[in-house]
DNA sequence: CATATCTGTAACGATGTTAGTTACATTTGC
DNA sequence: GCAAATGTAACTAACATCGTTACAGATATG
């Protein structure tokens, strides 16, 4: 279970809320779609919140809804949005400093790390959710 | 220790065998400037002999070394032969196949995943060993 | 203002992945 | 034959993610 799919949900939940523009939609109506608890649904909502992509509204009659015009949100602000851990993780235990390579080698692969975390956001921006919701309508894949 | 470190080991490794081109160098010394235990490196270095990077060898004086030019070797190279997940997972479970958006959804995130995929790979075809080598060597993060 | 309905969040448990470790069979040079 | 290596299986420890329960707080509505 260890894979993070915080992304792929929150491209699912906002692709439910630019189907339903301009009404609350609910997490346990969310949940359903996904196939998961209501509260996994709003923790991730409090994050996009947080990167004002949605508002939600507490009570009765409540519920959340995009922030702005699908064609307004990109998917690299969904990824930020979501924090999700890096491509690749750096060493768990702090390499040798007494060889050459050990000594040097953490900053590389960090530079590195930031190198593709950009081509990742840079790729990602070329879609806005409202591409992914005419991909979603019309089932394709392309 | 969910994410994946094997890429930073992997490159940490080649980057070792690179220091010492045409020598065997055992297990017992990589794993010492990666702070683990030699089978960790042991199977990593499976790993890459399978992908005709390094060439191991069993037996008294044996080890391993690069199979080619640290200049032949490129990361995108390295990224393939250790087999790190994609970079966000898609749904543990199946979504609501009777919700418009749930049942289309892992379609659009699959293709987004090998969209992305292919990014990084040509990302990382842009460094060889050498380069990352050399970035070692200066201590440089440029 | 009481109530029903919703969100926000804390706390805990189940599950699965990763890496570390031990142990041992196998290979090979001397 | 022996010493020195790799290859690999099996187990454990640590950890992250997600699911679940429980409850406090907000807010329409009669």
């Amino acid at each position: 279970m260890a894979a993070n799919s915080q992304f792929s949900m929150a491209v699912h939940v906002l692709s439910m809320l630019a189907a339903s523009r301009d009404e609350n939609v609910k997490s346990d109506c969310i949940a359903a779609s996904v196939n998961t608890n209501p509260v996994v649904i709003r923790r991730l909502l409090g994050q996009l919140a947080q990167a004002n992509l949605v508002i939600s509204q507490s009570g009765a009659h409540g519920g959340t809804r995009l922030a702005k015009c699908p064609n307004e949100i990109n998917l690299a602000d969904v990824y930020s949005a979501v924090a999700c851990g890096e491509v690749f993780a750096l060493h768990p235990r702090e390499p040798n400093k007494d060889c050459p390579v050990g000594r040097n080698i953490e900053a590389v692969l960090c530079h590195l790390q930031k190198r593709i975390d950009r081509t990742i956001t840079e790729t990602l921006s070329g879609y806005t959710l409202a591409d992914v919701f005419e991909m979603v309508e019309k089932g394709a894949t392309a």
